[in-house]
Formats: C-alpha cells, sequence, structure tokens
DNA sequence: ACTGCCATCTAGAACGTTCTAGAAGAGGGC
DNA sequence: GCCCTCTTCTAGAACGTTCTAGATGGCAGT
C-alpha cells in the first residue's frame, strides 16, 4: 500500500479534521484555506501543515452551496467540431484567471443541446456559454431569463435583448478571401456553402456582395454544402465534373475544404495549380503541414476571451453595451492558392 | 420580458417553495422530485404541478452534499484526439442509463493532467476514468488510493494494484494488420510507430513479431513518428525516397494514417496502387468517404463500457476480478489496402 | 484604572438537499 | 375497545462549507 494518506477513516477529510489536528476552530481553517484575512502567520502555516498531511481537499460542491457564488461557467461545445474544442481551450484560458471554473457538457448523437444545458443548470452554473448553439432562438431567449447566456459563432436575428453573441464578422471573412482571389487575378470564383450551419448564411452573402462588387456577378456559383469532410468531397466531384470549371473555390470552413482538397488530389487535379482552395476557421487542422491550407481565420483566443469577459461582466452586473460583439477576421495565406493558370 | 418564471424573489427556486406553492412539507417534494416511494398519486401530481409553474430545478450540488453518493463520474480527456473525443460519447452513453452523471475535465496546452485531476477530485467524482493518461504510474497509483480510476488504452506495468485498465489489444491490433497486408501478397511492410504515446509500444512490438511470424524478419523497418499528422506526413516523406519502397505501411494510428495518405498523393504515389496504407483507431476520421481507410478498428462503445462498468463495480464494492481488460481489435478492410503491384 | 482598538480567533446559523424517526389517520380482526 | 398494519405525511438533523457576530487578549493612550 503505497504511502496512505492518513485519512481520518475511510471517508474523505473535511475542515472539521483539519481543525481537530491544528488544534483550532472550523472557522479558522476556511479562513486559511481560502487565503481570507484574519489568521496569523504561525496558525496558518500550522493549519496548512494539518492539511497536507490528512490529504485534505476543499469541496467545491459545498463551498458553492454556501456562498451564493458558484464562479462556474457553462459551456455547451460539439466534441466532433475541432472549431468548439479549440474555442474550449480558450475558455478554459481566459475563464481560470478571472477566478471561474469551466464546466463542460458536451453535444453528442445520444445527448442533444436540452440534455447538455439541463445538466449544466443543474450543476449550478452561474452563465452558459453556448458554442454554435442550434436550437431555436426563443429556446435562448427563455434560458437568458434565468441566467446569462452567451452565444458564441451563432448569429441571432432579431437579436433577443437578454441573450449576448459573440461572432465573427462573417460576410467580411468571405470578402476577404474573394478580395484575395480575385487580386491574384481569378474570376471564376465558387462557393461551397454551409447550408443551415451557423454563420453559413453570412459567408454566402459576404461572398455574393463581393463578387458583385469585384462586377464578377456572373460568376457567383454557389454549390450546397455542409460542415464536414464528406459535404466538401460531394460538392468538389461535381466540381471537378463541370466544363468550365471555376478556378478558384471559397469552402464553408477547414473541414469541408479538407474535404475538397482531398478530391481534387485523387482527382488529379493540382492545387493550387489548376485550382485555388480557401477554407475557413484556421483551427489546428488547416495549420498541419500536409494540409497547409489558405483560410479565413477566426480569432479564436479573442472570441473566446470576449465570451467569457461578457459573461462574467453580466455576472458582475456591469451595464453591458447591447448588440453582439464582432470579431474581425483575417486571411491567413498559406500553399492552396496562387494565380490562375494562365491558358 | 418573455414568459418569466414565477420565481419567488430573484433567486433560484428551491424546494421550500415548491412545497410553500403545493402546501406540503419539503421532505415530501424532495420525496416526489426523486420519484420515491411514499407519496399518493393525488399529491405528487400536485408537487409536480407546483414544481413546473415556479420553474424548479433540483441543485445536483447541495444534492450530493447531503447523500455521501454523489454519482459522478469524472473523466480526464484530450480535447484534441478524435480517439478521446468519441470516447466520451461512449462513457456519456454508459453512464447515463446506469444512473451516473458524467463529468468532463479536458486536457490543453494550458492546463495539465494533475489540474485537470483535481478538478475532479475537487468536484467530489466518484471515481476517475482516465483516457490515455500520460502521467507517471506510481502517480496513479496514489490517486487510486484516494479514489477507483480506471486507464483507458494506457497500460501499466508492472500494474499497480488499485487501477483498473482497460485497452484494446494493441498487439494484436498489429498482428491482423499485417496478416492482412501478407494475405493479399504485401511482403515488405512498414510501421510507422507512435513513439513514446500509449499504446505504442504494443502495436511495435505486435507488428515486429507478426512479420517474423510469417518469415519477413528480414523486411521489419520501423520508422519514427508519433500521433499527429504532421508525424505521419514526416514519415512518409522519408518513406517516398526509399529505394526499394516498401509496398505497404502501418501507422500508428489514424491521424498519422492521414498524413501518410496526403503525403504520398502529393508525391504522386497511389495508394492503394503503389502503397497500400492501414491505419488505427478507426475514428469518425477514418470512415470518411474521401479518407476511406482501412484500419484496426479498436472498439470504442465497448471500451467505454467496461470502463464504465470497472468504475461502478468498484463503487459498488463488487469484488471485481484483477487485471487489465483487454477487448479484442478487428480488422476494417477499406479503400486504401490491395494486393501489391505485380511488377 | 478605564477605554478603545486591533489582531486573532470562535460559536453557530445558513445554504438546499436527503435521511431517519416517527406522527396521523384509516381500516381490519379479535 | 384494543392492537395491528399500512399508507401518507412531517419535523428536524445532517452533509461540508462560508458568513455574521462576537469573544478574547494585548497594547496604547488618557
Amino acid at each position: 500500500m503505497p504511502t496512505t494518506p492518513a485519512v481520518p477513516d475511510g471517508k474523505r477529510p473535511t475542515l472539521a479534521h483539519v481543525a481537530a489536528r491544528a488544534g483550532v476552530s472550523v472557522a479558522l481553517v476556511s479562513i486559511v484555506m481560502r487565503g481570507a484575512y484574519g489568521a496569523s502567520a504561525t496558525t496558518r502555516e500550522r493549519v496548512l501543515k494539518a492539511a497536507e498531511e490528512i490529504g485534505y481537499r476543499p469541496d467545491t460542491r459545498a463551498r458553492v452551496l454556501r456562498s451564493n457564488r458558484s464562479r462556474l461557467l457553462g459551456v455547451q461545445f460539439g466534441l466532433r467540431h475541432p472549431f468548439h474544442t479549440d474555442l474550449v481551450e480558450g475558455i478554459y484560458a481566459a475563464a481560470e484567471p478571472a477566478g471561474y471554473q469551466v464546466a463542460l457538457s458536451a453535444v453528442a448523437p445520444t445527448r442533444g443541446e436540452r440534455q447538455a444545458v439541463e445538466a449544466l443548470l443543474a450543476d449550478r452554473c452561474e452563465a452558459l456559454v453556448l458554442l454554435g448553439p442550434e436550437v431555436p432562438a426563443a429556446r435562448l431567449a427563455h434560458l437568458a431569463t434565468q441566467v446569462p447566456v452567451v452565444s458564441v459563432a451563432r448569429r441571432l436575428r432579431p437579436a433577443p435583448p437578454a441573450v449576448d453573441v459573440v461572432r465573427t464578422a462573417d460576410d467580411e471573412g468571405a470578402r476577404q478571401a474573394v478580395d484575395h482571389l480575385v487580386a491574384l487575378g481569378h474570376r471564376a470564383i465558387a462557393h461551397i456553402d454551409g447550408g443551415r450551419a451557423p454563420g453559413a448564411a453570412d459567408r454566402r452573402r459576404g461572398y455574393r456582395t463581393a463578387m458583385h462588387r469585384h462586377g464578377l456577378a456572373d460568376h457567383v456559383h454557389v454549390l450546397p454544402g455542409g460542415l464536414t469532410e464528406d459535404d466538401g468531397a460531394r460538392a468538389a466531384r461535381s466540381l471537378v465534373a463541370e466544363n468550365p470549371r471555376p478556378s478558384a473555390v471559397l469552402a464553408f470552413n477547414d473541414r469541408c475544404a479538407t474535404g475538397v482538397l482531398d478530391t481534387f488530389l485523387r482527382a488529379g487535379v493540382t492545387v493550387p495549380g489548376e485550382i485555388s482552395v480557401v477554407g475557413f476557421d484556421d483551427t489546428s487542422l488547416s495549420r498541419l503541414a500536409h494540409i497547409d491550407l489558405t483560410t479565413v481565420a477566426q480569432d479564436i483566443p479573442r472570441l473566446a476571451e470576449l465570451a467569457v469577459g461578457r459573461a462574467i461582466a453580466r455576472l458582475d452586473g456591469e451595464a453591458v453595451p447591447e448588440g453582439e460583439q464582432v470579431v474581425p477576421p483575417h486571411l491567413v495565406v498559406r500553399g492552396t492558392t496562387a494565380p490562375p493558370a494562365t491558358d
């Protein structure tokens, strides 16, 4: 039996056990544990030593029960979306320095958004940060009557007054992608869209208006896509068959773009030689050396930071400005775009 | 203000509020909420109605505090690993029917395993399920003195008595892959390994012994790899340069294999025409139509089920058999393997 | 000697739930 | 009438923490 910690009987050590061992009151141990004012240096040391010896660990449940603040941020995310998991990393990074804990609740095939949110609320989260929520806006508005709600990457229109929205300027991102391609000399630029996914409508619109602004209205070409590799691959197969073929494609997101890339490679269509490809999100996927995808970067750390900041501001009762917080994207040029082939 | 729920003052409704509204005692409401025996049908209905009306939601924190059981399973996973996120889905599916909740704690660049586990323990998880833990075995043994610990996919040798291990027979999986390739007629089969990642040593060993058994000791060829796409791509680039080139590759896992595939495609090496590729894990990645990877399937639902089952058995004080639980893998043949080119 | 103040410490209530023990009332059998 | 039993309900303690209000003692100023 390796280094058994001297737990009193068989249960988890509590403040009372520490207090008994250090010969002080429970309240004083609490003070020391919180690092609060009101204990002398010497007893502080003695208490900490006693706690260490019996392996005491504060019980967040009891702590939360007593102090009305749980300092707990509930985050709902999709296990399958790299964009979400990247955001979660950012949320951890933003929340912990601010003194907030993060409770994760995943959306999975067997576990809908409703269930995910219920679990967070039962856990006494003080605010909810929902990544790309797909429930009806009315449901979000209803939730927001109970607890501050931040919707990340999902635009709500008309915006319910109580729900905060943090998102990327998707239309602007699509515009940047088109501008980049046009500057390289492309004219026939297609867009593989995201259907009803959060952000898809804005990206589509951004693409359309940018094309118009460049006088390329005749070349507007939107293919039905989606947010998975499969969706991208399917759209790409239909592109390959086209004649004439566009010289560039803007995909809904990085996953979709990798599906496109792969199909092109298989079909012997060289990238960026014969056709340029642009993704969206700048997830870790696109940064991988063997994908090396030109993409519109969402500023994931910034989105995470704003979402957390907004939630905390609401909790602190600060008068937060109404309206969405929109983060500008920026194009990251990598290896999948080049001037079009000069026939 | 849309459908404000009639919360008493401004706080979260409690049992006492429901009790007051229904005109019964707090204890009775508790009975009804838990669905326990001891309330008549009519009052049960009345209480539920009252609870519904004021939007009551049980407080798991308080609940846990009182009943020593938290029925909470702590799961540590890596946000970046599809294999882990797939497992998490399985764990949700296995735990909830058994009446256990799942608390997730992610490992990320800014958040080490130590931190992840501390959070779970502070949250009163009754047992820990650690996915591919990389901390020293001694640390796991120490944790196991406080709470049941299940290590998934990480073998421990010598096995600390108190830590349960649930894993795939990695050596057997590698053997199956080699057998398959040999049956197709391959002889020069290389292995891109996983370095020190959990499971890597066993897969390497399985590969080696299988090669020996087929009399292909001379063709044993292990390239240093890793668990990301980049690692696979790097190894594949060195393979492409070899002469003669192996006719088949077994990659450490699916991510690694997709890196290999991509590099081959770029280099104009056809798969499976010139070279066959086998992955490991059968994550959702490999199933994607455009990757269509032959791979060794880990039985993810089964692993999840066993891990959860073991944890629960320990909690119920059942005398669980010592030793690891090893799940057999099975080969899934898809499009990246074929007989070698007949020169 | 009295007062006041500061630093240090403590008792006991509170948080929202579950659990134990038992009360109230309705019937049934003698 | 008495004793059971069964169902339905309730009072109050308990869980581990934090918070409020105060106790204690030392020191300084008058």
